[in-house]
DNA sequence: CTATCTGCAAATAATTTGCATGTAC
DNA sequence: GTACATGCAAATTATTTGCAGATAG
């Protein structure tokens, strides 16, 4: 029932997307804006929602409470520095087989995601 | 400079979150409410920061957008049912080393958060 | 053509804040 | 006594929705 057609905006939120970094609906409409001002914050609020339910892209529930969007679909974690604020995408390490559980004490798991939350290279090197 | 005195409402906060199921401020304001109508649903929000702040509770940030709250510090994971929406808490499994994970290529981690998501062993029994 | 989409503005819902009063220490 | 906390209502902010006009297929 949704995203069924290929319109000019859909390309253009999704294209936008994949250049930035993990971005809130508002921050990308906010990108999006600049070179095309008449597309809307409720088309982009609607389209990335299309999106995050037929699995174009993903929704994050990061800290910082308002939904992130991501369009790198694979599996991976992420890393959420407490003070620069950035968000890093992580596809290795010794936690990429939880994202590959199915099952969890007979619940079914279909997906699963992992937030480590802390301080960044960059960031403890200038706390330094 | 948070949470400083010992106060009615802050005890009657916590108390209700630990006997509640991973509620939003607003869900627990409403339980809190039945008993104490005059507590509140500011003093909820700030009181609820301020624990989430100081570490006597944890803020989750699951499907759903909305902040949920925590009042198990231990280390543990959560699985979202997509059925009914009950959020259980699990300690125990493959995914238990990956909380306490303290760097990821250099990110120094301060704290991990697992999501599971998918169909409880009730929801799918249902199903069947 | 016509079912979908979009833009706009108004509506909701969550969370925060200002400020006067209350109270823990 | 005084700094901190609370209640209330108003303010903000994010997100959703209704609807009329635009457009993909």
């Amino acid at each position: 029932m949704e995203n069924k057609r290929n319109t000019e905006q859909k390309r253009v939120i999704l294209s936008a997307l994949m250049n930035a970094d993990h971005p809130t609906a508002s921050e990308l409409y906010e990108i999006i804006r600049r070179n095309n001002p008449h597309l809307s914050r409720a088309t982009v609020f609607r389209v990335l929602g299309q999106f995050a339910d037929d699995g174009t892209v993903r929704r994050l529930n990061l800290t910082g409470s308002d939904t992130r969007f991501d369009a790198r679909t694979a599996p991976h974690a992420h890393c959420h520095c407490d003070v620069c604020g950035k968000i890093f995408d992580v596809f290795e390490g010794p936690f990429a087989p939880v994202l590959q559980i199915s099952d969890v004490e007979g619940f079914r798991v279909s997906s699963a995601q992992i937030e480590f939350t802390g301080v960044c290279p960059e960031c403890q090197t200038k706390l330094n």
